[in-house]
DNA sequence: ATCCAGGAACTGT
DNA sequence: ACAGTTCATGGA
């Protein structure tokens, strides 16, 4: 069987050595930026990025599959580290690289927009080949968010290393370990005083497990909420949840729904880039950023992607 | 020490 | 609808 063959979507090859799958990105891809982004913490347990390749544990059809992703002649090469036991394994971890990397954006017209911006302008031109990187589980997403709320970053990754070291599939290789981020079954049984002990505050203790609850349940998916209708009825679903406000409906649409429409008005961290990007002495007020953003229709969230990035130079 | 951090729920008007 | 208060903890 030859390679035009076993292609899997566009631009997903098999390769000759049996551990690598390519894929071809689109021209206006960074790699580098990408992984700028993806290193931004060194306290970061769900993936790390090594001496210019990202490596990360996933489960695809209930199989650990272990992965180095690199650059090599401008393709990205995803090389097993354990031997996965089909074909069909590798092509859906090259599809979920392909996700990850939001690399089915065409940036284009974002480009094109951004060009005319005072603001943005020198933002794309830094940055550019940024993609959005998603956080694809719903668990996760709506976890990171809510542990996320009121505390600052590292605070919040350290949240997030101790309830996924604790409560988190473990795959040993090499003599080291590696995580899953919990499972929502697994989180739906505990006692508030089980995530209590890890440093949670009791509301987000209350707040992880009845989201957890609710998809352990089969009440909440990332396919219900796809369902629900326009933006504005998704984020009224989310909503309707304990624990999530405007800010974190806002944020995981943006990052594990994909919407490009997606603008969390009220992060912090969106007040401090702007402040900063526009040498103000204070942080814009929320009407000023209404302002601004009547110029980004469609592609607030790469916006605010790029704002998050230039406050990590 | 003091302020604040990638907010949200609750309460009172 | 809107503003003020409480939650709770670590980082800078």
């Amino acid at each position: 069987m030859n390679k035009e063959n076993k292609r899997a979507k566009n631009n997903i090859f098999l390769d000759d050595r049996e551990n690598i799958v390519i894929i071809n990105p689109p021209e206006d891809f960074s790699f580098n930026e990408c992984l700028i982004f993806l290193g931004r913490s060194s306290n970061e347990v769900l993936h790390s990025v090594v001496d210019h390749s990202f490596i990360k544990l996933i489960k695809i059809n209930n199989e650990m599959v272990f992965i180095r992703v690199y650059e090599e002649n401008g393709n990205l090469l995803i090389e097993f580290q354990n031997q996965p036991s089909n074909v069909e394994i590798k092509l859906l971890a090259a599809n979920y690289i392909w996700d990850l990397f939001d690399l089915d954006r065409d940036l284009s017209s974002f480009y094109e927009l951004a060009k005319q911006d005072g603001l943005l302008d020198s933002l794309i031109e830094k940055y550019y080949g940024l993609r959005l990187i998603g956080i694809p589980d719903l668990f996760e997403a709506l976890c990171w968010a809510i542990m996320g709320q009121q505390i600052n970053l590292t605070f919040a990754y350290t949240l997030k290393r101790r309830f996924t070291e604790k409560y988190g599939e473990q795959f040993n290789w090499h003599d080291d370990v590696y995580f899953l981020f919990p499972n929502p079954d697994v989180i739906a049984k505990l006692e508030i005083s089980d995530l209590t002990s890890l440093q949670f505050t009791q509301r987000k203790a209350e707040y992880v497990i009845g989201v957890a609850k609710l998809m352990s349940e089969g009440k909440l998916s990332k396919e219900l909420i796809m369902e629900s209708g326009d933006y504005e009825e998704k984020c009224k679903h989310l909503i309707s949840i304990r624990g999530i406000g405007n800010w974190t409906a806002d944020y995981v649409l943006m990052k594990c729904l994909k919407e490009q429409s997606a603008f969390p008005i009220a992060d912090v961290g969106i007040h401090n880039a702007l402040k900063i990007q526009l040498g103000l002495h204070k942080k814009p007020t929320i009407e000023e950023i209404k302002e601004l953003a009547n110029n980004w229709v469609g592609w607030e969230a790469y916006v605010t992607f790029y704002l998050w990035r230039s406050l990590y130079s």
